[in-house]
DNA sequence: CAAATAGTGTCTCTAAGACAATATCAC
DNA sequence: GTGATATTGTCTTAGAGACACTATTTG
């Protein structure tokens, strides 16, 4: 035990060449749509958080927020603070992505990231109030598979229209990693970063586990679909919708009404 | 386009101090155990490979593989090298369980360390021969669940027994992390990285991905049976079994016999 | 009343669990 | 023949998709 601690005392990790390292996070919100007509719902829009980078490398192109790990913190805490410091609003949730390590990625040198699928609810991002930071901005986004197999990655914000393409490339274990056919705007890798984190998300909203996280605490039943389908990009029959979530929310005795229709019971999460 | 080379010809990372990365790997066979009767069928055993620490910190305490990230490859090359250099031999697959980065998780300073499930072929680690290093050995594994909820990580060989004792927390988005209530002789935070990877092995293991890594190119549906109950700890109904993988596979025209009882159709992949 | 959403009931189809029954080999 | 596994068939039940129908509100 003392020759532990002599020996730890006297250690010194070797001076061979260390990486940066640092978490890039893909931080999600979901806003609704101005409403067309007075008794109509409003539609959802996905919107994922960009920073135009004011220096080089890839110099006003739009890339995640993200920064470099500290030393007294998880890259998960890592995280956090970066969107915190970007929105001042605290994330929701926050998923792991995957690690990006390929040694070119990054002009600038020998820089890994860690990246992460955040959600951030659309009531604190206004509470918080806009940063005015004209160089951070939610974009709008949209992301397929055509018939040849590759993905389309599409943000637009207010004009721009940043369109990435991309390959998904089988790995061991069924698993799927993106290939950049081209980057549209995006710097670094951060198009693959982004289409990762879309199908995090998207596998999360299978069992509504991300579904949840982007609703307020009371919700009716039809908000928490349109929800789904605009993470997932499909749509399900209502009544099948309200019997296979059934099991996830109970009801409250409180309805939401004024609408121009029936007015529709709240839900919250149910607790298990 | 000039400006941005000079900027990265001029370059230099920060001095801002840097972590250590390494890539450790939870390595799994599976090996048949002995025969107790001519024309019964072996159960399997499921292994895991780890090195007995020859120096502090945790002297002779076992870990599992791994080392430090080179400048020239990704984490998963880091990962397979690891794997090699250990065994001689190239998994057949490689699957991401985590990043470990909690800041005081090695006692040797600041290491983060992303954390690998790997599958071995029993029969290439035959081919390549015991390496006789008797620092480095297969243990076998048994994980489960307790009525308290706590789990129970125990790795067993000839004679020596490690037992870890873990709690799952939830973290967000429905995922758990393992917090280790006793280390039971691992070294590190290494009982967490190897239920982790069980849990993303048993994963893995539900569509069969994971399955099919543990077994040749044709194999009989109950060998492939009893690979998957052997991960997942669960057994099934033949008939059942049949039912569900029938669309994973499909029939050779060669059978396996010899075997004191029906000869047993084989099976391969089906590729789609 | 009209337009829109809220909510329920039910038919069908499929997949999975349980279980019974038959087939085929080595000793 | 005996003891084991291999293989098939069928009954039942649970869950998801499709769809018809009723209920309730505001302009």
């Amino acid at each position: 035990m003392d020759s532990e601690k002599e020996f730890l005392a006297n250690y010194r990790l070797s001076d061979y060449e260390r990486p940066s390292v640092t978490a890039d996070v893909a931080a999600f919100m979901i806003r609704p749509e101005d409403q067309q007509n007075y008794r109509k719902n409003p539609e959802n829009k996905l919107l994922l958080l960009l920073i135009k980078r004011g220096g080089h490398p890839f110099k006003d192109m739009w890339a995640l927020p993200g920064g470099f790990l500290q030393k007294d913190e998880t890259v998960e805490e890592c995280a956090l603070r970066e969107i915190f410091e970007e929105t001042n609003v605290q994330p929701v949730s926050i998923l792991p992505v995957g690690v990006f390590s390929e040694p070119d990625r990054d002009p600038r040198g020998w820089i890994i990231s860690n990246a992460y699928a955040s959600v951030i609810s659309e009531e604190s991002v206004r509470a918080a109030g806009q940063d005015d930071a004209a160089d951070a901005q939610w974009f709008s986004v949209s992301f397929d598979c055509d018939e040849a197999g590759e993905y389309h990655l599409t943000l637009t914000w207010n004009g721009t229209e940043l369109h990435a393409v991309l390959a998904a490339e089988k790995t061991s274990f069924g698993r799927t990693r993106f290939r950049i056919l081209d980057r549209g705007g995006l710097a670094f890798d951060h198009a693959a970063i982004i289409a990762a984190a879309l199908s995090a998300l998207r596998n999360e909203a299978k069992n509504y586990e991300a579904v949840f996280d982007f609703l307020p605490e009371r919700f009716t039943l039809t908000a928490m679909q349109k929800v789904q389908e605009t993470i997932m990009n499909v749509s399900v029959l209502p009544a099948n919708f309200r019997r296979m979530v059934s099991a996830y929310v109970e009801e409250t005795d409180e309805y939401l009404r004024g609408d121009g229709h029936r007015p529709a019971r709240l839900y919250r999460r149910k607790q298990s």
